[in-house]
DNA sequence: CACTATAGCGAACGAACGTTCGGACGCTAT
DNA sequence: ATAGCGTCCGAACGTTCGTTCGCTATAGTG
């Protein structure tokens, strides 16, 4: 506890909050996360907590948005170099099994904890998740259009099908992954997704 | 509110509450639901409420295994005359999106949302929910199997990889409908369930 | 070397949490 | 008629919730 801190220092006690913040979030839930126990977690008192952030639900945005960035790091950028189309659509996939399996947070993928816990509760909470959301939904469904306009799906195939049916696939890997704790539920999220999209699904490292 | 109320009463009351406790958890999560705010919902005292219960823990096993008497008598019970095989596993699809469209709850589905919110909180509630998920699982796969050997499906189908697709687009489904308020949805879920199966899959009303 | 700004602490607040206890009331049976 | 039982209420408990306030101690500025 050696508070040398300078105006640098308060930056870093922030990201350890929120870095904090997302990994409790992801396995207590955004709205079980509570001040006090982030505070003692972190060997903080409640007040020099909540400082920063001046309420708990502009903690809880925050924290939303400090996953974002976590999710986009770790499944996005490792493939955003792959040619656009298929072949990142694929990439993607198997990028996206990994980062569930692996996993990223300790209770599994943040996004769908939050998705299923703030579905039905209105409010900027909800809105900010359903905005990330639709952002990845969309990044997706454009990789799929250009796979079908070079050629690289079945022409007729629907972009917005595929990327129904990718989601269910990861969504159905996650439940399997940790409420089951299925051992075969990686290889069987990979074959689904290679049938839709008609070549190899690899789960990254 | 006239209490005139004998031992048959007493099990009314059960009933209310836990009904109320089921439509509450699937909105606000099982751990969100709070004794205070049932009692309030069914102008009773919160002493009166936990009275035939015990304890938070065992209202919320109760709220679970009513859940699961709705989930059974929705989903399975309309299809059960249904010859075993393809043909039922078929018009259970159908009947499971009817459910999740319907919905069942005011939250959607109680059971995604449990499942999504215990699956790392140890403890008798997740061993409740996983054993109402394994049910269900097994139950799947038997027909699955049965279709297979009828030879109604191709042969070499997987009947444990068939039920982790249909378990996804149910999954897909419900995040669908409940965080996008996406009007294709249930056609989606449908075609997706089609494909897998070979057969049309109809929406239950 | 003072001066100002600010990061974080400690104490306190009102409200809500789950739980416990004694008593009031109405039913059933003797 | 009355005794007994069960249902539910009202009040209170100790704890934790999110939030506010004043304070100390340090870092950077002139």
């Amino acid at each position: 506890m050696s508070p040398r801190s300078s105006l640098a220092e308060a930056a870093r006690t922030r990201s350890a909050i929120l870095a904090r913040g997302v990994a409790v979030a992801s396995v207590e839930g955004l709205a079980g996360l509570t001040i006090g126990r982030l505070a003692a977690d972190l060997g903080m008192s409640k007040s020099g907590l909540l400082g920063p952030f001046g309420s708990k639900e502009s903690l809880q945005l925050q924290v939303v948005e400090a996953a974002a960035d976590i999710f986009w790091r770790e499944v996005w950028e490792p493939v955003a170099d792959r040619p656009p189309g298929l072949a990142r659509l694929a990439a993607v996939c198997g990028s996206w099994v990994g980062y569930l399996a692996r996993p990223a947070f300790p209770g599994g993928c943040f996004f769908v904890a939050a998705a299923s816990e703030y579905d039905d509760r209105p409010g900027p909470v909800r809105d900010l998740v359903l905005g990330y959301a639709d952002r990845w939904h969309r990044e997706l469904r454009d990789q799929a259009r250009r796979a079908v306009a070079d050629g690289d799906l079945p022409a007729g195939t629907d972009p917005e099908q595929l990327v129904f049916e990718l989601t269910g696939l990861t969504l159905a890997l996650h439940q399997a992954l940790r409420l089951r704790h299925d051992p075969h539920a990686v290889p069987r999220a990979c074959q689904g997704m290679a049938r839709l999209l008609g070549v190899p699904v690899h789960a990254a490292a």
